[in-house]
DNA sequence: CGTGTATTTAACCACTAGGTTATTTAACTA
DNA sequence: TAGTTAAATAACCTAGTGGTTAAATACACG
């Protein structure tokens, strides 16, 4: 029973879209698209590094679907894609109300005090330590 | 002529972020997480993996600030924190409008962007060749 | 043709990431 | 004191990442 099976490590759109952005110089390549489109050889220009770095890490945003690629005499023009960002943006979606419900209670403090014995929420409440707050 | 300098693999916080949510496991640990706060053991319940792998994980989204850990007897309960989502959410904020755009000149985009969520669709329309300049 | 320009690929290296098993720490319990 | 439970740490393995330099590819032009 040993570990003969390794799985893959971030096969699907959105690890792939998120791994893609967890580079600071790809989201400055990105930063960069947004404004247009532009050749590798603009796009190396800020970055401290040789031009084959650049390469992988477009090859990087373009498998995550981030950038697409054309051609224009030897140039290969980057534009950046908006799918993948709408595809984090739809997952952070689901933790909105997260920090929106948590300046909302800030709003509330006073009556939030009041109803206190108002049991609302029936969320897992049994861990009864005594933590003062 | 040698490379004894290596760059900083993700240092600053957004970088720190996106790695972290690079993962489905750790996203699904988050998922479970914002229904409230739960043990380690909980949290690996639903995993096929060890609890050391589980721990590593809760470790990475402990430095990117995605989560916090109290003390409750053995166990260590896990929290969510939303401050690095509010990160991601301002960074996309900046690359809003570039859908935004597109979804007010295609209205029925929304459709496509209904009807996807998992298929990667590359398609080739509009490749079209820019010619010379 | 050959030459220059733009970009990718190949081969290599140090370090990191995600997983394992085995061991250790920490806190409750009898 | 020992035993049990919860979780973290240590040591290890394999594969991936981010960088390098050197060579190869693709295209335009004289």
């Amino acid at each position: 029973m040993v570990h003969s099976e390794m799985q893959t490590p971030a096969t699907d759109r959105l690890s792939a879209t998120f791994a893609a952005l967890a580079d600071p110089t790809r989201r400055a390549i990105l930063a960069r698209l947004a404004l247009g489109e532009t050749s590798v050889s603009k796009l190396a220009e800020p970055f401290a590094m040789s031009m084959p770095a650049v390469s992988k890490h477009l090859k990087v945003l373009e498998r995550a679907g981030l950038i697409t690629r054309g051609r224009d005499a030897q140039m290969r023009p980057c534009k950046i894609e908006a799918a993948p960002l709408i595809g984090v943006d739809g997952w952070l979606t689901d933790y909105r109300k997260l920090w929106e419900e948590r300046l909302a209670r800030l709003d509330d403090y006073l009556q939030v005090l009041k109803a206190e014995g108002e049991a609302q929420q029936n969320k897992s409440k049994e861990t009864k330590r005594g933590r003062k707050k």
